[in-house]
DNA sequence: CTCCATTTATCTAACGATAGGTAGATATGC
DNA sequence: GCATATCTACCTATCGTTAGATAAATGGAG
């Protein structure tokens, strides 16, 4: 077979499967995707996607670890000697505009995070890594931008800030929103 | 029958199976709650529950409006004389925490907001009601209290950050998140 | 006051659809 | 021959929903 990969040892129909299902679940939650329904979107039988991905917690797993890689990737190192820390905190404030505008969905783990306590435990602790993991990188942007101020109730105002934001916009149906909730939010 | 009413013109078992349903629904969103799971904690057959509510969309309307009726009733008229437009802030964060803190649940809308996409036309409606509502208040609040800020913008952003607080704090299973995250939300 | 029709609130029993999951056969290519 | 990837066919469980029976309370008419 040709299996074009990607560097991550998962072939590609796996990947595919990854992609159907995250979409699902940035519209319905951890409900709003199945094996069926994944299945016939990527045209073969729904015990076939059972051959990739084991369990409905596992496949769950893998799309959030596959969103949050690709999430970090995509905002580069929060050190990097280039970028002003000014610059990647808009840089950050745009990915989630972009989950909104480009692809009209919700930030996954925003989504896993409301329903949390539903959750396999497995795939909880997934939506937990993703918002460490942006504490993390939030932190150590803005302890860069220097100031006295508690750098990691900041961090924790901004994502939770652009999360609610998403909620808000998608519920009025206007984007607008989601500028209006989140101006001034990097220099401010 | 006795029939002990609340004003509502709805019966107490309708008012029970609310109960049930609304907790169940701020713990797994629209798909968190099922006829036999609520008919089972109220000591009735699922097929009942059809009886007070016809269907899932018209029980999940009959849940959001009240929420949102007992929302608002908690916060008081935004243009009460004896409040003062900072107390009332103040008031409007504590009922945020309160959903947290005291139910551990998540805000009902805040959850239905998240998979909006997915609801029922009737259902989202309500989500959005719930959200322009606030929005209303606060507002009327934020005018009352000067400046020459861009009121619905600070509604838009206050209510923004509420609601992903409560997702981050769940999702770290970490009250202080949710302080930290709104810390001079209203005097800041 | 009694009789009877109606309403209220529940029940049993089932429907078709969908869910996640499994066993085992089958085809393809190294 | 063996690993890969898919298939058919099925399982059990749950979903929202419906039809129809039942029991008890209600309320007006004789």
């Amino acid at each position: 077979m040709i299996e074009p990969r990607e560097g991550t040892g998962r072939s590609a129909k796996a990947e595919e499967i990854l992609d159907v299902a995250e979409r699902m679940a940035r519209i319905g939650g951890y409900n709003g995707f199945s094996f069926r329904e994944i299945a016939k979107e990527v045209g073969i039988k729904s015990a076939s996607v059972h051959y990739h991905f084991p369990g409905k917690a596992e496949l769950g797993v893998a799309v959030a670890r596959r969103y949050t890689e690709r999430f970090l990737n995509g905002l580069g190192a929060p050190d990097a000697p280039g970028a002003e820390p000014g610059a990647l905190l808009k840089r950050y404030v745009a990915a989630y505009r972009s989950a909104l505008v480009d692809d009209g969905l919700m930030c996954l783990c925003g989504m896993l995070g409301a329903e949390i306590a539903y959750l396999p435990e497995v795939v909880a602790q997934e939506a937990k890594r993703f918002f460490e993991a942006n504490i993390a990188w939030l932190t150590a942007v803005l302890a860069r931008k220097g100031g006295e101020r508690d750098v990691r109730a900041d961090a924790l105002r901004m994502i939770s800030t652009l999360e609610g934001a998403l909620i808000l916009a998608r519920s009025l149906d206007d984007v607008s929103t989601f500028d209006a909730a989140t101006r001034g939010l990097v220099t401010g």
